[in-house]
RNA sequence: UCCUCCUUAGCUCAGUUGGUUAGAGCGUCGGACUGUUAAUCCGCAGGUCCUAGGUUCAAGUCCUAGAGGAGGAGCCA
């Protein structure tokens, strides 16, 4: 049984294959079978003169994602996805498909989540997918390349562990327990142990955000590393995102080309530094103190604001064209083609208006920032305007970062803590630091957190015997698939995905 | 938890100041067409206008409440 991403090799050979029908195309005499199979998507042939009349007539007969087998020569064409097309001589079919509910037109997202489970099969879905194993392997490449263990923390724990999200309880047998917001602890511990580990696994969250950033069910890579410092910490995740990002640029064109990614935002990532901003410079590139390339964030904003307005106005235009030219007396076909272009231009200035509404509470937002606080999702939009590639944030306010983040000696209010922001509003990306080694400081942030104390007594045991400056970070995998896809929702970049409201399928 | 918007055919949507029998495209099904790229062309079928209540001679359209959805804020990866 051939494979459809191996028929370059099977050229004028007759060969098996086996799939799903994606779609069909019919003439006279001639039926064309788009097949996908997982590795990939080929056009096959039925031609009634080429085959029995049982044959051609099963082949008329198939329906939309009806599972097949194959068999037929390999011809070379250009014009076809994959470069290659089957002339089919035979076909069984595996599983009869009747009334497959999605179809090639477009859907709106409540319905596409309702039929998450057969929306997989779909190209873009597939692209998506493809891209989110490519970044799970080069993820494992990079750290066991760098001696890193791969070690996981537990899922159900007592407590929540830095006592500021809401964390989603359950029962472990006759003791309340919560799922797992993150493995960090746990890492601390496993650090001390092996040296440079990290984590992969799920993590929850019950905060009721409904953005196109949040999920509540992620999967976190969370490294820690014995003897690092914050600068060695944040080395290592500039050369790891690079790593991810060339690997897939490399590895994954098909995929990025189905989902057009705009690729020239990552051209020169891979040699290009990442800048990395104190958070007091942030702040004042927020609030628009500080000119980065001679501009101002709020000036920028402002200009981005008018070219959002002149696109509405020039769609709008467009769309009052395309509605006088349907109202004419077209044939059929040029008339769907300009419906389909009118629901498209309607769809993009609906966003447009959004984006429209938002920057004005953005630019408020920024002009009207605390010294202090904790930067929201339009401070972090703000600030990776400005730049081409990932930021990293450092030196945080201690009071809004966790009770585990180490204190700088030299500015005692700040933490050694750093973020990373990816570019076009994808957010934050990591978050991590330097963790505490002063056992005084820790209890008495455990205190001023109202934590529970005896909860952390093993944690504080890290500090007690043979205590080692050490860093750490947690990656977000499904925001860095959103930002290497494109996507315009997180949603998109997890098979099943579980966010507020949603839990089927 | 708060703010804004949305809910009409299987899907995506239109439906004017409230007015006769609620429309289109796509999809399904039937037919036509030898090479199509979301093929095209002809035809049939398809409706709890989200739910409950109210105003009115008359409600898809107006009012109230509720349910569901989308995007933001807060929180974060």
């Amino acid at each position: 049984m051939i494979q459809i991403k191996d028929f370059k090799g099977f050229e004028g050979q007759t060969i098996e294959t086996q799939g799903w029908v994606m779609n069909k195309r019919s003439g006279k005499g001639i039926e064309f079978i788009i097949l996908r199979d997982g590795s990939g998507f080929a056009q096959c042939i039925v031609s009634e003169e080429n085959v029995s009349p049982a044959t051609f007539d099963r082949a008329k007969r198939l329906s939309q994602e009806t599972s097949v087998k194959l068999s037929g020569k390999i011809i070379k064409d250009d014009k076809q996805i994959g470069g290659y097309e089957m002339h089919v001589d035979d076909i069984e079919i595996i599983g009869e498909s009747v009334d497959y509910p999605i179809s090639n037109k477009e859907h709106g997202i409540e319905f596409l989540m309702d039929n998450r489970h057969l929306w997989l099969r779909s190209k873009r879905q597939w692209a998506i997918l493809k891209i989110r194993n490519r970044i799970i392997l080069s993820i494992h490449n990079f750290f066991q390349k760098e001696g890193f263990i791969q070690t996981d923390s537990p899922i159900f724990t007592g407590n929540a562990a830095e006592g500021s999200t809401t964390l989603f309880s359950s029962k472990y047998y006759d003791q309340d327990a919560y799922l797992a917001q993150t493995g960090q602890l746990y890492g601390e511990a496993m650090a001390m142990a092996m040296g440079k580990i990290y984590t992969f696994g799920p993590t929850f969250r019950a905060e009721k955000s409904k953005t196109r950033r949040h999920l509540s069910e992620f999967w976190m890579i969370e490294p820690e590393m014995a003897f690092f410092d914050n600068d060695m910490n944040m080395d290592l995740i500039e050369n790891f995102i690079k790593h991810i990002v060339t690997d897939v640029l490399e590895n994954c064109k098909e995929e990025l080309e189905i989902l057009e990614r705009n690729l020239s935002v990552f051209k020169n990532i891979a040699k290009l530094r990442f800048p990395r901003l104190t958070y007091d410079e942030a702040v004042k590139i927020i609030k628009g103190e500080k000119t980065i390339n001679g501009k101002k964030s709020t000036d920028i904003l402002i200009e981005d604001l008018a070219e959002v307005k002149a696109q509405i106005n020039n769609k709008k235009a467009e769309l009052q064209e395309k509605e006088k030219e349907i109202a004419g007396g077209l044939k059929k076909g040029v008339k769907n083609f300009i419906q389909n272009k009118i629901d498209q231009l309607k769809n993009e200035i609906s966003d447009l208006e959004i984006v429209e509404k938002n920057i004005p509470q953005w630019l408020s937002s920024a002009e009207n920032f605390r010294y202090g606080n904790d930067f929201g999702g339009s401070d972090e939009t703000v600030i990776t305007r400005m730049f081409d590639v990932p930021v990293m944030v450092y030196n945080w306010p201690h009071e809004i970062k966790a009770f585990y983040m180490k204190r700088d000696k030299a500015m005692p209010e700040m933490a050694k803590g750093v973020d990373v922001l990816a570019p076009e509003g994808y957010g934050e990306i990591v978050g991590g630091g330097e963790r505490e080694t002063d056992l005084n400081l820790l209890l008495s942030k455990i205190e001023e957190h109202k934590l529970p104390l005896k909860e952390f007594e093993w944690y504080l045991d890290l500090r007690k015997y043979g205590s080692v400056p050490h860093s750490g970070f947690g990656l977000g995998l499904e925001r860095t698939v959103a930002w290497i896809c494109g996507t315009q929702h997180i949603r998109e970049t997890i098979p099943f995905p579980r966010y507020y409201g949603r839990l089927h399928p």
